[in-house]
DNA sequence: ACAAAAGTGTTCGCTTTACACCCATGT
DNA sequence: ACATGGGTGTAAAGCGAACACTTTTGT
């Protein structure tokens, strides 16, 4: 085979988070390497006799200290050889989703800060990690409609009402409250609980979980999540 | 990082054929290697300062001597490290669709031959590639769906009724012809030729061409093609 | 009493689905 | 004339879309 291959494997995670009507990319800055003190994906280089999944698994812990609800290949970016300047690397980017709010972000080993950016104020990435973001952002936007996903940046327990924010937000669409409602509930995958949550003024609302046992069982019955009207 | 990285990297490709109502994929049996003899598919490592989906197309012309008229990527597969015995590989795996009739396969360099099975008579492949297989398999069942993609694997020219019966190949499901038929033409992607087909008995059938150009355009105005009644 | 958010039904139109017979050609 | 595959319309049901007022709480 002539020279033998002197190809680097890398991961990196797309890393969503939502909080308060908006969506949230995970970011950390860099303490060393080529690109030191930029912003960039969690992620690096997979080590020998090492999975996929484990390396981005062990990167998202010791550069940001958090584990995720979902995570799933997004896509592997190698058709850019000079995606990173110094050597031919080819990058398996990830997908994930996580509620920010169990988790404190504290920047670790290689990463001298993490932290998450609002998907509107996202700065000039290292490498060709913007391009990343925004397939990540595709992906999410595509899944929100026909896979259950949105259940995994929310709280356990959770009102109507930001799963239907988070539907607004992430698509940039309005939608109508009732005719989204009575779809969700028509799947019959949310479990309501008798718990009541109170914000400031306005109507107390029932909190709902996400019966995920339930919609794996429809989904083996040939059930299809679809929510269209957004 | 302790010791360098030593995680070799490959492409494999899954790649279709459809003739006489039957769905093929393209398997090659390797000359070299620690697979010699097994059937597998077409694929191989990666060369320095190449991109993956020149990877993919060179493998393509050097082992079976095609061009394909689809190719996306399918999945990374990296997440079982032994599944090349002797090194720890980790291959992206493409998705392909080719017209059978206009290539004559020829093994050649690192083949011993280069062979379509039909789609249920898959041998015991090589490494993971079964599971390879039936990941393209499912891909190729859902984008069936959602994609005009179907035309890739017919002549240019081709009667209503070979449409029809890729799709009942395909997804392994009987449809109502003029239901399907309405809803395909519905779309104003097909354009009617004035030839005409005649084979054996029955009715010569109208020729017809898919319009790339318009589907493209229609697309960016938001259309969505979508075929549900399978 | 007013502001704020939660909760709730009905009607209309379009799309999906189910269904069966005639047409053009070869033998 | 019969066998083979091509070509076509209509009615009923179900789903998506549009639409506004009442309820419960805080201030």
């Amino acid at each position: 085979m002539g020279k033998t291959q002197n190809i680097k494997l890398a991961v990196d995670a797309v890393v969503f988070g939502y909080q308060n009507n908006q969506l949230y990319v995970l970011l950390i800055k860099q303490r060393f390497g080529i690109a030191k003190g930029l912003w960039s994906l969690p992620g690096g280089f997979v080590l020998n006799n090492e999975s996929l999944t484990q390396a981005v698994e062990r990167e998202l812990h010791e550069e940001a200290g958090i584990k995720v609800n979902y995570l799933e290949q997004l896509y592997t970016f190698g058709d850019d050889v000079k995606r990173d300047t110094r050597n031919h690397t080819v990058s398996v980017a990830y997908f994930a989703l996580v509620n920010p709010t169990k988790w404190t972000l504290k920047a670790d080993t290689d990463a001298e800060d993490a932290q998450w950016f609002p998907i509107t104020k996202i700065p000039k990435l290292a490498y060709d990690h913007n391009k990343i973001v925004k397939v990540g952002i595709e992906r999410l936007k595509g899944k929100l409609t026909y896979q259950p996903i949105g259940f995994d940046l929310l709280d356990k327990e959770f009102p109507f009402s930001d799963l239907e924010h988070l539907y607004t937000t992430i698509l940039g669409k309005e939608i109508d409250r009732r005719n989204f409602r009575k779809k969700m509930l028509s799947f019959d995958i949310l479990q309501e609980t008798n718990k009541m949550k109170k914000v400031g003024s306005g109507r107390p609302a029932k909190l709902f979980t996400f019966n995920k046992q339930k919609y794996n069982a429809l989904v083996k019955d040939g059930f299809h999540f679809e929510i269209k009207y957004v």
